[in-house]
DNA sequence: ACACTAAGATACTCTTAGCTT
DNA sequence: AAGCTAAGAGTATCTTAGTGT
């Protein structure tokens, strides 16, 4: 598991940016930024989050909390289905995140997925 | 959209503690908690992350980067159902995730889900 | 150029104690 | 009891300037 310094070093150098680039992007010195790339300095939740919106990354991976940027958390993941079974209200709002084959997935086919599921195991009783 | 503090003290309610009940979870004064909820003051990064973990949610929910407490960051959702597309092995570390009816899905109810959604298609061309 | 270090000034955070409701 | 405020001590952070690679 990464430091936020570490994350933030590396996200920078995927953008081939330097310190001072980065510092003029978010207003502050170039040494601030070195100090969070070698761990000795924190900066604010306002900076934090938009680094995370720089980078395009979640916060959780930028401080380091889940390792790899492509994972999620259990809990939102679980709560993001969950959310799905609710109103069909929620499911069109949600709906267009999910992919298949590079496709979305449908409101109608997320509907049917559920149902899907469902059936199977109620004939499994 | 919320605040940390705004986000801290609606959490600590839902559980029912007083400032003080949770001041002693994580070991600080009660006071300190006060200014987080008025947003007087940001914790460091690691009571951040504990305070995440205790109360099971991200920490961009926490400090307010996601509005919704089921909702998750379109990125994050796109780029975990995608996975359950790639490797059998994948689908097998991400399965226990997913949810339905509070059930936990099956590594061949998810197979099976894939399948589902791809014959469906299939058929409508 | 680029990154790191030093040092002073500034600003923030923490706790204790007292106050309010 | 519960939460807020004040104030001082302690700590962290920021920038500039200088060093090193």
């Amino acid at each position: 598991m990464q430091s936020f310094g570490q994350r933030l070093r590396s996200l920078r150098n995927k953008l081939g940016f330097s310190q001072k680039d980065l510092a003029a992007r978010f207003q502050i010195s170039e040494s601030a930024i070195g100090m969070y790339e070698r761990d000795q300095r924190e900066p604010s939740f306002d900076l934090l989050q938009n680094m995370a919106a720089f980078f395009e990354v979640s916060v959780d991976y930028l401080v380091g909390r889940v390792d790899d940027p492509k994972s999620v958390l259990a809990e939102d993941v679980r709560l993001f289905v969950d959310s799905l079974e609710l109103t069909e209200e929620e499911i069109l709002n949600k709906i267009n995140l999910i992919n298949i084959d590079g496709r979305p997935l449908s409101r109608d086919e997320a509907i049917e997925f559920i149902a899907f599921i469902r059936t199977k195991r109620a004939m499994e009783k």
